[in-house]
DNA sequence: ACAGTTATAGAACAACGTTCTACAGGACGC
DNA sequence: GCGTCCTGTAGAACGTTGTTCTATAACTGT
């Protein structure tokens, strides 16, 4: 094991940074063999270190899927807060707006689809005795806020209805999440998952419409 | 172990109808202590057997689990139906269908909300290394022929959108879904998630409906 | 250089799903 | 009615899990 000597007086720094490479080691393990694949026992040895390693860095193992469950939200509210959204100087506002919202729904339906066993821990429980803390549940609800930004625009102009913004977007992601949900689990007859995904969210807005 | 004598010829009838027992037992187990708590051994002792007589009867665990999985679907199935739907004599057919829908949209979310365990283990993957089997994917097929009839009924009264009605009932089912999923994990800011459930319900059937 | 702290590896423990191994007791041919 | 077969039973055993314990080795501050 290679140490880093350290400058922090009274500190004794571990072999390189051990705790991001565990967590890395986690993701790994968590992407390739999905939640069953997480084990403290796999996710030191592919760190390179013993069992122990992992309860020197996190209070167990639920920690280490804390720190993934935090990691995905932050990809997640990325990948939401990369589509595109509109200035407000189309011409045609509603359109562009519901192709905003269109975008944001497929950027939902990409995550969700290229890491399922990252999305089952952030929402299906994938891991049996996990339970979020609480600054878990603060970058989940990160995440929430981007839609409701989104949201609370379509409201300001004028293009949804009036009301409470944090529960009509937490509407939305209902939407998109059961719609994943669903595709993730292999549930329902559907076919042609993306336009199936397109469509909920496309539905659901149209329900949000001031003037359909 | 009391036996029941058998009738029937070359077989030999095992403790009363262990089978129903160790389903029973499994049922209780989970709606007690959660997914965590169904173990085998935990079956077993609950039915009075040892852990073996699960193996007598089931193919492994998720034998076991696949039970839980039919029977609960049969259950939401039931609870699904026992919503009031309108005959079509009323005079307001479009508010009587969507009094209807919003009945239906109650009923699942009680069966969510009651069956926490059960739900999740449905639609959650909460039990690791469950996969449903063929028939249990069937009858998980026939839940979403109760919400295929509702809209296909109302596409036939002219009150929602014609279309795939497969398809856009899978649309309803992922909006609850969504919604419950959700609320089981604790996940978003709402607090009255009765009225929420219904928002969603009410706002998704707002976007299929043909007149608004 | 020495004392003290601390992360380490590896063994150990309880519980898990599953399999193996005897054994007991009803069902059948006679 | 009797002996044999078969089958469901209990209990131990195996490998793996999360977690804890223990002894050791190595860095830190003086």
């Amino acid at each position: 094991m290679k140490k880093v000597t350290s400058t922090k007086k009274n500190s004794r720094i571990a072999a390189v940074d051990l705790e991001p490479a565990l967590i890395a080691a986690a993701k790994k393990l968590l992407h390739e063999g999905g939640p069953g694949a997480l084990s403290v026992r796999a996710i030191a040895a592919e760190a390179g270190v013993a069992p122990m390693g992992v309860y020197n860095r996190f209070a167990n193992k639920n920690g280490v899927v804390d720190a993934l469950f935090i990691d995905g939200f932050v990809l997640f509210n990325g990948a939401l807060r990369g589509a595109k959204f509109p200035i407000g100087t189309e011409k045609n506002v509603v359109k562009a707006y519901l192709e905003a919202t269109d975008r944001m729904g497929i950027a939902y339906r990409c995550f969700a689809t290229e890491n399922p066993s990252l999305y089952e821990l952030m929402f299906m429980k994938s891991v049996a005795d996990y339970v979020p803390s609480e600054v878990a549940m603060l970058s989940a609800r990160a995440a929430l806020t981007t839609l409701i930004e989104r949201v609370e625009w379509g409201q300001r102009a004028k293009i949804l209805l009036a009301g409470d913004s944090e529960e009509i977007s937490q509407r939305v992601w209902a939407a998109c999440h059961g719609a994943a949900a669903l595709e993730i689990a292999g549930i329902g007859p559907v076919v042609d998952r993306e336009r199936h995904f397109r469509k909920v969210v496309a539905t659901l807005y149209r329900g949000l419409l001031r003037a359909p």
